[in-house]
Formats: C-alpha cells, sequence, structure tokens
RNA sequence: UCCCCAGUAGCUCAGUUGGCAGAGCAAUUGGCUGUUAACCAAUGGGUCCGCGGUUCAAGUCCGUGCUGGGGAGCCA
C-alpha cells in the first residue's frame, strides 16, 4: 500500500464542501451492483451511518476479482472524490486502486435486507455492521461520554466503587458470588469454607455502587459512579439484564426536591445531546425504529416532569375509571400497569413518583416526619417503566440505626457506613439511573439485549 | 419462576377437514443497465426444533423436552 497517502473516515469525506482530490478509504462492503463499464461498491467504515459510493471501473486491472466483490468484503479504495452524477449521494469515489483486504464467502449472513432483531441476537458478534445496530453502539458511546460531560462540567467527581463487594445484603437483588475455591475442592469438603477463599470471607458482583458513593460525597460533595451492575435474578424480560450499566450520582446537602431537579436536568440534557450530536444516527431511530418517539423526545425536552407522592398517586389509581387486574392501596407497590398508566396515560409524560411507604423501600432511605414514609423518588417514564429510583438518604444515626434492627441487618457488617452518620453527617441524595434503560427511552429500541453490544441474561452468555 | 404465542430453505413466512414440501428475498449462472434493498431469466437449496405416541398415512393431532418472543413478578 502507498504509505503516503493517508486514510480518511467516511464521516469526514461526507461532511466535506470540496473535494480534496485524491483520497484513501478503508472499509466493508455492503453492497455491490454491477453496470456496463464498472460497478457500484457502497462502502462502510463505521464512522457514521451512511455509505460512500464508489465506481469501479473496468480499466482496473483486478476489475474481474472486483466485480466478485460480495457483501461483507473488506477493501481499501484509493481514487477520486468527485461529485455525484447520481441522486442519492453528494459524493462518490472514482477508484484508481481497488485493494481487496479480504473476501467474504457468500455464507456471509448479513443480507442486503432488513433482519429480525431476533435473528440478528443469534449473530450478535456480526450485527454493529448493520445500519441500525452500528447506530445504537454509535449512540452508546456518545451517551456514555456525554454522562462525563455532564457531570464534568457541574464539578462532580467520578468515582470507579468496587465491582467485588464483601457486602452481601445490600438489598438489591440477587447477587452472583465470586470465589476462587474450585469446586472440586468444595464438593470434597462438602462446604463452601469462605475464610479459606481468596478474600477470606463470602464476596459479591456489586448490586450498586451507592453506600461507596455515599462515603465519597461526604468527601468530595458531589460525586457521581458509571460502570457494571449485576444482578443475579431470574427476571425474564425486555428490560433486565444480568449486567448492565449504572449511573449513580451522589450529592452531600442535597434533598430530595433538588434530587429530583438533578435527575429531571440530566434526562433532558441526556436527550438534547443525543439529538444534537448524533443526528443522523438518531434520524433512524425516529423515521424508522419508533413513530411516536420524536413526540416523546419532544416532552421530555420541553415539558416538566410530574411530580407527586405516592399518596396521591394511589388517589388517582383509585378514583380512575381503568380496571386494573390488581387493586391498588396504601403500603401495596405500585404494579407494571400501575405505574404505565401513570406516565402513558394519565400524564403522558415522565413522572417522579415520592414519599413511598416505608415497608416497601430500603433501609438507607430517610424516614418522613408522618414516620410512615420515606424521602424516596422513582422516574417513571412512558413505554420503559422506571428509568430511575433514588432517595434523600437517612443521615440522623439513631434513626438510621433504628431502621437497620426493623429489618434485621446486622449493623456491625455496615460499621463503616455508620461511621458517615456518626462523623459530620449531612443531609445528602442520590439516584440510580439505568444506562440501558436510558438508550431504550431516546432510541425506541424495546429489548434491552438489542442496546448491550454483548447482553448477559439468565440462561445465555454466548459471545 | 408463572401465563400466553411461536419454531418449515441462508433470511422472512405460507402450508386448508391429516394425503407428493411452497413463495418472496438471498445464493449460483446468464442477460441488461449511472445504479440506489437495481432490474429480467434460469438453476441449486429441506433432520418441517429434538424425543416419544396416535394413524394405512403426521409439517399438520397428542405428550414431553429444548430454543426464541410477548406479558407478569423482581428491579435500574
Amino acid at each position: 500500500m502507498d504509505n503516503a497517502m493517508k486514510r480518511t473516515k467516511i464521516h469526514v469525506l461526507r461532511q466535506l464542501e470540496n473535494s480534496p482530490g485524491q483520497v484513501l478509504v478503508k472499509g466493508w462492503v455492503r453492497t455491490r451492483r454491477d453496470s456496463k463499464e464498472f460497478s457500484f461498491m457502497e462502502i462502510n467504515d463505521g464512522s457514521c451511518l451512511k455509505n460512500i459510493q464508489v465506481i469501479a471501473g473496468q480499466d482496473l486491472e483486478n476489475y474481474v476479482q472486483i466485480q466478485a466483490v460480495s457483501t461483507g468484503s473488506a477493501v481499501s479504495v484509493e481514487g477520486l472524490l468527485v461529485a455525484s452524477p447520481g441522486k442519492g449521494q453528494k459524493w462518490e469515489i472514482q477508484a484508481q486502486r481497488v485493494e481487496i483486504i479480504n473476501l467474504a464467502p457468500d455464507s456471509y449472513p448479513l443480507q442486503k435486507k432488513r433482519h429480525s432483531d431476533e435473528f440478528l441476537r443469534t449473530i450478535a458478534h456480526l450485527r454493529p455492521r448493520t445500519n441500525k445496530y452500528g447506530a445504537i453502539f454509535r449512540i452508546r458511546s456518545e451517551m456514555a461520554f456525554a454522562i462525563h460531560q455532564f457531570y464534568n462540567k457541574k464539578g462532580f467527581r467520578y468515582l470507579t466503587t468496587p465491582v467485588i463487594t464483601g457486602s452481601d445484603c445490600e438489598g438489591a437483588g440477587e447477587m452472583f458470588r465470586v470465589t476462587s475455591l474450585s469446586p472440586e475442592a468444595v464438593k470434597k469438603s462438602g462446604i463452601m469454607d469462605f475464610k479459606a477463599d481468596f478474600f477470606g470471607q463470602e464476596s459479591n458482583l456489586t448490586v450498586s455502587g451507592q453506600l461507596s458513593a455515599e462515603m465519597f460525597a461526604m468527601a468530595l460533595g458531589d460525586v457521581y459512579t458509571f460502570g457494571p451492575t449485576f444482578r443475579a435474578e431470574n427476571s425474564n424480560t425486555s428490560r433486565h439484564a444480568a449486567e448492565f450499566w449504572m449511573l449513580e450520582p451522589e450529592m452531600a446537602f442535597c434533598d430530595l426536591q433538588q434530587n429530583m431537579d438533578q435527575a429531571e436536568e440530566l434526562v433532558k440534557a441526556l436527550s438534547v445531546h443525543a439529538l444534537e450530536n448524533c443526528e443522523e444516527d438518531m434520524d433512524l431511530f425516529l423515521q424508522f425504529v419508533d413513530k411516536s418517539l420524536p413526540d416523546r423526545l419532544n416532552t421530555i425536552i420541553h415539558q416538566p416532569f410530574a411530580r407527586l407522592s405516592y399518596t396521591d398517586a394511589i388517589e388517582i389509581l383509585q378514583t380512575s375509571k381503568k380496571e386494573f387486574e390488581f387493586k391498588v392501596g396504601f403500603g401495596i407497590d405500585l404494579q407494571s400497569e400501575h405505574e404505565r398508566f401513570l406516565a402513558e396515560d394519565y400524564f403522558k409524560k415522565p413522572v417522579f413518583l415520592t414519599d413511598y411507604p416505608k415497608t416497601i423501600k430500603p433501609f438507607y432511605m430517610r424516614v418522613n416526619e408522618d414516620d410512615k414514609t420515606v424521602a424516596a423518588m422513582d422516574l417513571l417514564v412512558p413505554g420503559i417503566g422506571e428509568l430511575i429510583g433514588g432517595s434523600q438518604r437517612e443521615e440522623r444515626l439513631d434513626v438510621l440505626e433504628k431502621r437497620m434492627d426493623e429489618m434485621n441487618l446486622p449493623k456491625e457488617s455496615y460499621w463503616w457506613y455508620l461511621d458517615s452518620r456518626r462523623f459530620g453527617s449531612v443531609p445528602h441524595s442520590g439516584f440510580g439511573m439505568g444506562f440501558e434503560r436510558f438508550l431504550m427511552l431516546i432510541s425506541g429500541i424495546k429489548n434491552i439485549r438489542d442496546v448491550i453490544p454483548f447482553p448477559r441474561t439468565v440462561g445465555s452468555i454466548d459471545f
């Protein structure tokens, strides 16, 4: 290859106002059509949704081989960038040299037509080469960056909390056990001897970085964690995965209202960021994936989210004419149908529900003056359900210890957590947002498996 | 884990009261052509998800298992 020539990515080429003349592109052939004296090749290099059209003429020395280039093949093309006389594209490349880097056999599974999401899940290693999956994974990348940018601008510090944890009762669901004990040794002795295990005690994959984040909020002020989270729940739905990414901001000197303000600002800012920075990829979803998406995003960005207490929500559900499968009443956790009714039918926009009964919420949430409810907040969004769960944390040592006693939690193993309430305890709040659920919200993709590069779910860990 | 639905060519699907296994797209070959998921023609392509049963005969009916999808629970 000509080392003097530098490769230009297709997203750069497509934005050019004037032709630089000679260009070099490398990518994969999406489709090829023959004409009388030349071949049309559409090349995609993953830098953007769109392809660049290459005109490979019969005067090329390897024209016979070029005519055999199949969908999925990798090529390197050097030629002149010229205005395209055809419709549908501004530029095209008049090839002077086409190097076939790799010829894909006709068994290449991706065809020049629409494939079902279910089929593409069975070839998760190849699906990012399609328009839709290429688009969502570019958006996923951009959104991860946007999260860091959002909090960096606000003066938050990024905190990486442990993936392996020693606490076995964080109460957020079933946990994956981490061990270095060999199955043979365990079978032989008949017991899991945790004292002989790597950490000398039971250890698990994290279900939340919140407790760690609270410690750092008491030191650095405003922090956030953003990383992988693991749940060993046997849940088989389109909204759950065993491994997912969660964003968890934690803020000192912050009450429940300010917590909701933060969450609402975040969701709005990220949505705007997606539309402004992933315009071409977002258009694919706005136009073809979910017809209701433009309205939904417009509502999210421009309308204030609804805010009401759990008690008021129960009132609305009880007085609504809608027939529910499950009865509602104070003290009962809301069912999916209730949450959907509130977000999709009643308010038709994201809804914060606050002040849930303390009996259905974790120990760390701040007990309200009524001693019946806690300063919790869940953000319910149309189409997804719960996107965010958060609370003002219980900063009063005596109240917190009483709650832990009520819930039979071993205070001694939370000694360090309780220390934060002993030494300079202040009101503070935080929340967790499922990153994949947010991606589903802004893309209209209906299954969480389709916004994760290689999803891990019950009974499925291929790739 | 529970409820419902599905599994037929590489992909998407049709297949009637049980009676010879089908279509479109893809692939291959040829034709045509500054084409846009190009077009036209021909050809090849099957463990009808697995196992067991009913029947003269099962893609079709029954049982069971597996896989996938939708919903519920749990949650982010």
